[in-house]
DNA sequence: ATGTGACTCCTAGTCCGTA
DNA sequence: GTACGGACTAGGAGTCACA
């Protein structure tokens, strides 16, 4: 599994958790709301940069952004 | 503090860890050397997939390499 | 409120060299 | 073995229109 896919599902159960639009994180990270969208795609291997500013706004670590789900072997 | 501080530190601290140079762990993760040296330089914003490649070949979580350092305030 | 294509712009990343 | 520079290419950063 690729790393953009795991961040991927991280950045959108952690949006959901906090009961956030899209539109909102992309609004309070200062980022367009449509490169939000293609990161939850898996479009980008985003720059560690761009996870530490989602990662702020989520109130979480840069690095739980990129924890791999427990092995499914 | 950057994130990438925070990479370039943990990169260079698990690359040390595990005895490696620069050279050796750009070899075996399919990157060029001197970028090597400009990420232990904080000079880029690797993307993800930089960083998880990295992680494999250090044989730790893409996660660990990006975590801060315990507050100090 | 989100997905997507078609863009442009800039930096991540490569490859050469020298010290 | 590492830092650093210059010149280059690939792909991420960021926007817009439209469904």
């Amino acid at each position: 599994m690729e790393i953009r896919e795991v961040f991927a599902r991280n950045l959108k159960a952690a949006r959901l958790a906090k009961g956030l639009s899209q539109e909102e994180l992309a609004f309070r990270a200062d980022i367009d709301r449509t490169y939000i969208s293609s990161l939850e795609r898996s479009v980008y291997n985003a720059s560690i940069d761009v996870v530490d500013r989602l990662a702020a706004i989520l109130e979480m670590e840069a690095s739980d952004l990129l924890k791999r789900p427990p092995e499914k072997k």
